[in-house]
DNA sequence: TAGATTGTTAATCGATTAACAATC
DNA sequence: TAGATTGTTAATCGATTAACAATC
C-alpha cells in the first residue's frame, strides 16, 4: 500500500507495519488513561514484544512523530495514530446476515469503543427482522444497498451463508462499500478499488494443531 | 517451528507456510467432492492465487507428495496434509465463556467438519449454565479444569470476560491444555510448552479502515 | 555538558520466486 | 521419445534488526 507520509515522501507500508499499528494505539490508550505523558520507542516496544528499531522504522513511514533525543508525547502519538489508521472520525458499519456469528459481532462492544459504530444489520430471515440487537433493529436484507447508498458507508462485514456471499458482496460493493470484512469461508471477488479481507476462522484452530502436536514431544519425533 | 521431514531431514517450517496448510487442504477437499484424482502444483496454486513454485517449496518442508513428472493424486494428498495439520483424528475442544462470541462459536458448525469437535461449553453464569448449544450443554467453569484433564483435551477457546481471561488460561493450561485460542484483547502468559494463538478482531477492522481510507484516492492524496 | 533517544540508513535475516535437472 | 511436472537449489525480494549521527 503505497502513502505519502508527511514530509512528502512516498512509500509502500508493508502489511505487517499495518497490522501493528492498532496494536501500538492499544497500548498507548492505555499509558492514557494511566496518566504517562511521555514514552520511549523501547518502553513501548518491549511491552509489546517487539524490537524498539521495528517501532521507530514502522513510525518512520509516517515521518516520525518526535525529534532526535526526545520520546514520544502520548497525547500527541495517539491521535496521530487515529488519524493514520482513519479512525478519526467514527468510521459507521454495517452487518450483512445476523445468524450466530453475525450476531456475535453486533453484539461486540470493542468495535464502538475503537471508532466503528454500527449501523445497521440486515437479514432475510423474517423472524429475526425487526428485532434489536444493542438498540440497531434488524431489517429486511432487501433494504441493505439502499442504507448503504442512503449513509455513505464504507465498511460491511459478510456474516451471511455462503452460498448468498458474492451476491450479497456485490450489492454492497455496487451501493458504495469499499471495504469487505469477509467471514464465509469463500473467495470473494471485488473489483480493485474494493478491500476484502478474509477472516477464515477455522485456520486459527489448524494453526494450533500444527504446532501443539509438534510441541512438548520429544526433540527427535517433531 | 522446527519438524522432521518424511525424509529425516529437520526444518523450521515458517509460520507463513502452516497458514497456507489449511487452503491447500480447503481446496483439495473441494476437488476431491468433485470427482478429480489429478492436480498439478500449477492449477492448485493458481485457484488459490500464489506461485506453484511457493507450492512446491511448502510440501519440500515435508519431503514432497509426489515424484518428478507425475502431479499430485488428491486422495492421497488430503490424508497427507491432514496428518501434517493434525487433524487425521478428531482434535476435541472446548470453550471457556458462553457470551456471544462464545456462543457464536460453539454454533459454528464448520470447525466440526473440520475436525474439531467440540465437547464442553463453560461459563460462571448460572443463567447459562444447564441451557444446551448444538446439543452441548453448559457447565458451570468450576468444572472445567476437571473435565479437560479427565477428557485429554489439548485446545482451549478463551472467550471470557478480559478481566478472567488469565485466571480462567491458567486454569486450563494447568489442567492440560497446550493450545489456546485466545479472542480476548488480551496478552495471555503462557509456558512455553502451550502455543497461544491471538485473535485480535478490532485489528481486522482497523486495517480495512487504513487501506480504504488510502484507495480509491487520486494518487497525489495517498 | 553527558546521557538518552530519535530518525534514518545499512546489514542481516527470512520468505518468495525462478530456474532447472531429474524423471515420469 | 517429447511434453509435463516434480523436487530442489539458487536468486531475488522484502521485512526485521543493528548501528549511529543528530540533537534534545
Amino acid at each position: 500500500m503505497t502513502i505519502v507520509n508527511n514530509r512528502g515522501k512516498r512509500f509502500r507500508v508493508p502489511d505487517a507495519t499495518i497490522k501493528r499499528l492498532p496494536l501500538y494505539l492499544d497500548k498507548l490508550i492505555l499509558l492514557q488513561q494511566a496518566g504517562v505523558q511521555e514514552v520511549s520507542s523501547r518502553q513501548l516496544a518491549t511491552s509489546l514484544d517487539i524490537k524498539a528499531s521495528q517501532l521507530r522504522h514502522d513510525f518512520h513511514y509516517f515521518g516520525g512523530f518526535s525529534k532526535p533525543g526526545r520520546p514520544y508525547l502520548v497525547d500527541k502519538l495517539v491521535p496521530a495514530l487515529r488519524e493514520i489508521i482513519g479512525i478519526d472520525e467514527p468510521v459507521p458499519i454495517v452487518i450483512a446476515g445476523a445468524g450466530h456469528l453475525g450476531n456475535a459481532l453486533a453484539n461486540y462492544r470493542n468495535f464502538e469503543r475503537q471508532g466503528f459504530p454500527l449501523l445497521g444489520v440486515f437479514d432475510v430471515d423474517a423472524d429475526l427482522v425487526g428485532r434489536e440487537i444493542r438498540g440497531v433493529t434488524i431489517r429486511p436484507m432487501s433494504e441493505l444497498a439502499d442504507f448503504i447508498r442512503e449513509r455513505g458507508i464504507r465498511l460491511g462485514v459478510l456474516t451471511v451463508p455462503l452460498d448468498v456471499a458474492q451476491i450479497v458482496a456485490d450489492d454492497m460493493i455496487a451501493a458504495g462499500v469499499t471495504g469487505l470484512w469477509n467471514f464465509t469461508p469463500t473467495e470473494i471477488k471485488a473489483p480493485d478499488h474494493v478491500i476484502v479481507r478474509n477472516e477464515r476462522l477455522a485456520v486459527g484452530l489448524m494453526c494450533l494443531s500444527f504446532k501443539t502436536k509438534r510441541i512438548g514431544m520429544p526433540e527427535e519425533m517433531r
